[in-house]
Formats: structure tokens, sequence, C-alpha cells
DNA sequence: CTTGACTCTGTACTATAGTCCAGACTATAT
DNA sequence: ATATAGTCTGGACTATAGTACAGAGTCAAG
């Protein structure tokens, strides 16, 4: 991981301000470690950084429960499964107008370009 | 669509200067709303700015072809289809974590918490 | 002990896609 | 004729997720 991340994820807060060395070079703890670890593997499962900072509150906070962050959880699985949904159909739609191009002719007979003029519904 | 927009996309170059009355307001041409029409559709399609300034060059510049712009829908397939691969991969993994989250007791012992600071491959 | 590689700070910049603002001017309805 | 609504310009600001840089200081190997 790029240094330069890691000073943005501790201005954006996700990491705390770390234990210096006399020099003033950053020691890092094992929590910030795993902290930076928590948030690869949150990117990784579509968790933006603002949510990510949301997890790792939960984690730390003594008054939420393993609910809050199932909460978040199946919340995610839903936007993703929207965002699948959506790529579906623009693929599809895609798929039509690579279909209707026989990749002949000039542009100006284009069905592809046609279809992006045209005002109607496709 | 919003005027500030409008001017944006002028800016980038994606339409051209408009004509002007006399008070300086704009007077949009047919050819700036198809356009602003064709920008709308492309972006419907999953097209970036950069892609859909690129179909509209190719759109009047007479040396492309139909395959040209075939070209473009095609790799613009693949990549939406990479999107939606990678997208119901995050969605297994966050449905398998949700799955063993019973959703009750405190964080300390949630296992999608667990999952995400463990440093190993999930 | 010097050299090269690394880190420090703070700020600015990248890309993407816009949105908002002040202060001035214009268009339109009453 | 005036009030209200809309538009003009140029620049600043938003969000997201970083990356780059200058100038200073530090660390480790030979």
């Amino acid at each position: 991981m790029n240094i330069e991340t890691i000073r943005f994820y501790e201005r954006k807060g996700l990491l705390p301000e770390p234990e210096r060395r006399e020099s003033g070079y950053r020691k890092y703890t094992d929590d910030a470690v795993g902290r930076l670890i928590f948030i690869r593997h949150g990117k990784e499962l579509g968790f933006s950084l603002a949510e990510i900072a949301d997890l790792l509150t939960l984690r730390v906070d003594p008054r939420t429960t393993c609910a809050d962050v199932k909460l978040r959880t199946d919340a995610k699985i839903v936007s993703v499964r929207e965002k699948i949904i959506s790529l579906q159909k623009i693929e599809q739609a895609l798929i039509n107008l690579s279909a209707d191009c026989k990749g002949l002719g000039p542009t100006s007979e284009c069905p592809i370009l046609e279809a992006l003029e045209t005002v109607g519904e496709a």
C-alpha cells in the first residue's frame, strides 16, 4: 500500500494519528495494520471509504451490535444487486445495438449512432 | 437538463460553441439538441463523457466507418460484462458473510467484522 | 562518512461528472 | 413600468479516491 494513501486515510479519519519515533517517522501498530487490512477488504467488497469508516466505528463502539453490521451488509447486497441489474440491462441494450450493426459502411448509416441520436425510447 | 450541465458539456467540447441572440443568450440549434440526446443516451448505456465525445467525433468524421463504432460498442460490452462478473463475486462474498452472521451479540463477536479484520484470503 | 533511498510536511493536482455562486443583464407577465 | 424569473460570465466548490511535489530531514549500507 502506498504511503500517500495511508496518509490520505489518516486525514480522512479512517486511521488514527499514528505514534511516532523521535525522528517523526510513523510507527505502525498492529491495530493500524489491522485497520488497513480491514479497509482493503472493505474496498474489495464494494464498500466506499465512508461506509468503511462507519464499519470501523461500529467495530469499536460498545453500543453497537452484530445486527448493525449485518444491516449494513444486507443493504450493500441490495445495492450491489441493483447495480448488477442495471448493468445487465445496459449489456443487453448494447448487444442489441451491436447486432443491428453489420460493421459496414459509413458512420452516416450506422444503426448504433442512429439509435443514440433518436429521441424515442429504445 | 440543467443549464449548468449544458455549459459544462460545452466546456468539455461535447457541444460546440452555441450561436447567440443579440442579448447573449444561447440559441440551441436542432444539432445541439440532437447532441444532448446523444449524450444522454450514451450515458444511459454506460459510456463516459470521454467515450461519448469520441463517438460524437466519429459521427462527423468522414474517414470513420460503422466498424469503428461497432468496435467501441463491443469493447463496452466486454467491460460491462467484466463489471457484472466482479459485482457478482462481491455479491456472493457479501451473501456468505451475511449468512455467517446471525445478527446477535456484540460487534466484538461479529463474524463479518472478523472476516474483514482477517489477513488471509476469504 | 557519504550516498542513495526513504520519510516528513503541507499543498496542489488528477480524474469524473457535475453544481453553485455573485453580480450583471434580459425576458416576460401583469 | 415594474416585478419576477431566467440567463450571462468566470471561478469556486462538491464528492470520491487518491497521487504528485518541493524542500527538509532521516536511515542504513558500504
